[in-house]
DNA sequence: TCTTGACATAGAGTTTACTCTACATTGTAT
DNA sequence: ATACAATGTAGAGTAAACTCTATGTCAAGA
């Protein structure tokens, strides 16, 4: 299947502009029809949604756009961009790691509010 | 103890800059001394501590800036700032789940990847 | 044929969170 | 007394990632 940019847009929740500016920051490449018209496919798709994965955890467009690069030219870069997405896994796990420590915290912190509204409560008897 | 500025940032790891544009953001009110300088204390280092957690787990500064001025108000505020908290810790919940199941579908990229990089070895052969 | 809606490009504007610059003041060591 | 390093304010500049505006094209329905 192929799509113009309304319908792409909705598929991936990614906003008109957004899939505009994602092209011309080269992450992505549809093809175009005889009226210069955008025409997204189903890998397209595929692709949109491993970049969403990349940045919402924290990889940034020119990152990105540097393993579109290798993708775009093919098997021989496969191991360069394994070696990238190691890399990331690494980072996304020590990002994992703190969050939970950030949490542990939180709940401590959430546990003295609860004493605390208690004990003001109890001192204005 | 009481720390100037360029003493509190490192304590931070904060800069400089930082810690005014924090000021001027409404997050934290050192105590001045005579010359208008800066009089960092212990409780702004704690308070610091805590602004750098809410932040490092997505809380803008606006809002860190609400938090803040509960904080100023003082005990009649606890449970609105409680509240703030349980929600924050609610985000954070579903921040560290999406994350997780991202990185499951990274691992099973960086497998498919291996997968892929033998198989165009042996092609080679 | 005329209008309308989706699409095209180029470039400007926005938001967030800093980060830096210019210039004045002050405390301290020589 | 003077030099200098740290600090002060006000305001400009930066980077990232969008987001919007102006203007133009084009295919399809009334």
């Amino acid at each position: 299947m192929e799509y113009p940019i309304g319908e792409f847009s909705k598929l991936t929740g990614l906003g008109i502009h957004t899939l505009r500016y994602y092209e011309q920051e080269g992450l992505i490449a549809p093809e175009r029809n005889s009226s210069n018209r955008r025409c997204y496919s189903d890998k397209d798709l595929t692709w949109i949604e491993f970049i969403k994965r990349l940045k919402d955890t924290g990889m940034p467009i020119k990152e990105i756009k540097h393993y579109a690069e290798l993708r775009a030219t093919g098997d021989p870069t496969l191991s360069e961009r394994m070696e990238m997405l190691v890399q990331h896994r690494q980072a996304l796990d020590e990002q994992i790691a703190q969050l939970q420590e950030h949490k542990i915290k939180l709940d401590e912190k959430i546990e003295f509010y609860r004493n605390e509204i208690e004990r003001v409560n109890n001192t204005n008897l």
